[in-house]
RNA sequence: GGCCCCAUCGUCUAGCCCGGCCUAGGACACCAGGUUUUCAUCCUGGCGACAGGGGUUCGAAUCCCCUUGGGGUCACCA
């Protein structure tokens, strides 16, 4: 079995042409199939160099491996449309000898006339009689001068397209509804219908796993390869995956990149996960799995119909999910490129950086979603930071001197660092002056971190370490002699 | 507007193909408790859906029809 995955390199990769692949990929992997990648690079002006690079990157990131394709070849290039336009012409020409195809010199303007026309009542363009029946001779004549003119198909009239569809069952087009599309443009290039049904039988696709998107786009396929006896794939239309606003998604509703996630910091595995099950499921209760578990149940038949909202606090959750499923050493190292973006790791650490860093990462894992969220949660152990809102108010309330006061003077006879039971301690300490714990754990916090959150306190005095812990307790203590 | 597709909790979904086991299951979110030195994690409980109407049948979320609603697409882009 064969499928196939055909970008075009025209932006980034997007959510849902990321879903396409995973499937298209599962599919693949499955049935030991091969999991082709083909670039349809035939729109000159949109291309870019970057696109293409960014959208290859982004399906690596995800785990999505091609066997076929570009860096990595294959036996059924090449995989660069914008390369078989030879065979494409070939296939052009021998539709213009055999009559399916015409060449239609009515200027493009006159068409949107007409289109508009028919629209407006109520109906449905499919040709301008004028062109199509103008004489072959005439036509090749006037091709031949030079004059501008596009290539039609001569749809046939009243044929019924039955499309045998994986998810939606049989999908049944009237043949008069199709109008006579252009195959190839004025500057001779095929147009991506013509191109793309063309490609997928000559690279032996067996499987067309595809967006819904173009489910409308497949008579017209079909026709091609009648018309050329090449043989029909199967399908499977993957329903749409949808904004906050119930339509396709897009840049409106929020990042529709798979590079806005990485660059975020959320973790791949969790990106896969998420993408899996926006239109399809395991079983009834199954929501987190891995690749390989997705891959001994990937069935097409169990790929929703109905479109796919995208839910952003989900995706969160089970970032969260994966993010604290992950071993210390290798959070420490997911995590490291924010630490060092933000500056808190130098860009060559040295191994006790990275020992820290790990404890870090190991006091922070049950309180992270991302990995970009670190650096400013970690900072304080980094760096000096002002304390925010809550914490100087907690800082600033009454008796809170005294009491941080008492708590410097025993920490400082305390040999031992960080103190085995600090919760004695601030028992001991509120005691004395008859007040609860946590009247001196809460301000203790807002002294060390800046916040009124975060790791267990003995860690944070053991991260701090003996020196920087009382410096900054005596430093609160002196901001609030000043302010009170 | 033409054509095509779709329709279970707010969201992702199981169940539907092969009617009864469904007083419709799970997850996210939300709400209420609990654990915890904070935050978070974690645990327990709760809220909450078969779009509507007709059939078929002893029996329908499951089959059929209609209505309604939503979406896709109508390029010399892919």
């Amino acid at each position: 079995m064969r499928v196939r995955f055909a970008p075009s390199p025209t932006g980034r990769l997007h959510l849902g042409g990321a879903r396409t692949a995973l499937f298209n990929w599962a599919f693949a992997r499955r049935h030991g199939g091969r999991f082709v990648l083909r670039v349809e690079d035939t729109d000159r002006a949109r291309n870019t160099e970057e696109s293409l690079t960014s959208i290859l990157d982004s399906l690596r990131w995800l785990g999505l491996d091609w066997d076929e394709g570009p860096e990595v070849g294959g036996e059924h290039g090449p995989y660069f449309q914008s390369e078989r336009q030879g065979r494409h012409r070939e296939a052009l020409e021998r539709g213009l000898r055999e009559g399916w195809l015409y060449r239609c010199f009515v200027p493009l303007d006159e068409v949107r006339a007409q289109r508009e026309a028919a629209r407006a009542a109520k109906g449905n363009w499919r040709f301008d009689p004028g062109s199509r029946e103008l004489d072959p001779r005439e036509a090749e004549r006037r091709a031949a001068a030079g004059e501008p003119h596009v290539v039609r198909m001569r749809v046939p009239e009243g044929e019924r397209l039955v499309i045998h569809d994986h998810v939606r069952g049989e999908v049944t087009f009237d043949s008069s509804e199709v109008e006579d599309w252009v195959v190839a443009r004025a500057d001779g290039v095929p147009t991506y219908n013509f191109a793309c049904a063309l490609d997928d039988a000559d690279m032996a696709v067996t499987h067309v796993i595809r967006g819904e998107e173009h489910l409308v786009n497949t008579p017209k396929q079909m026709l091609v390869r009648r018309f050329l006896g090449l043989p029909e794939p199967e399908y499977a239309h993957v329903p749409l995956i949808l904004g906050a606003d119930g339509r396709k998604l897009s840049k409106r509703t929020g990042d529709t990149a798979v590079e806005d996630y990485r660059a975020r910091g959320y973790p791949p595995e969790a990106l896969f996960n998420f993408l899996a099950l926006l239109g399809f499921s395991i079983d009834d209760k199954t929501t987190l799995f891995s690749p390989d578990e997705l891959v001994r149940h990937f069935e097409l038949g169990r790929i929703q119909k109905g479109g796919a909202v995208f839910d952003p606090v989900k995706l969160d959750w089970m970032a969260g999910e994966y993010l604290r499923a992950t071993p210390t050493d290798e959070l420490a190292r997911r995590v490291l490129p924010w630490m060092q973006e933000a500056g808190l790791v130098p860009d060559e650490p040295s191994a006790a950086d990275l020992e820290r860093l790990e404890r870090v990462a190991g006091a922070f894992r049950e309180r992270l979603t991302l990995y970009g969220e670190l650096p400013e949660r970690a900072r304080f152990l980094y760096e000096e930071v002002e304390p925010d809102a809550k914490a100087a108010q907690a800082l600033a309330a009454p008796g809170v001197a005294e009491l941080l006061q008492d708590l410097l003077a025993a920490l400082e006879e305390r040999s031992e660092w960080p103190p085995a039971d600090l919760p004695g301690l601030v028992r001991e300490v509120a005691a004395g002056r008859g007040a609860k714990p946590g009247a001196v754990m809460k301000p203790l916090r807002a002294a060390l971190t800046g916040t009124l959150g975060g790791p267990e306190l003995v860690e944070v005095l053991d991260l701090l370490g003996r020196e920087r812990s009382l410096a900054r307790l005596r430093r609160a203590l002196a901001t609030g002699a000043r302010n009170g």
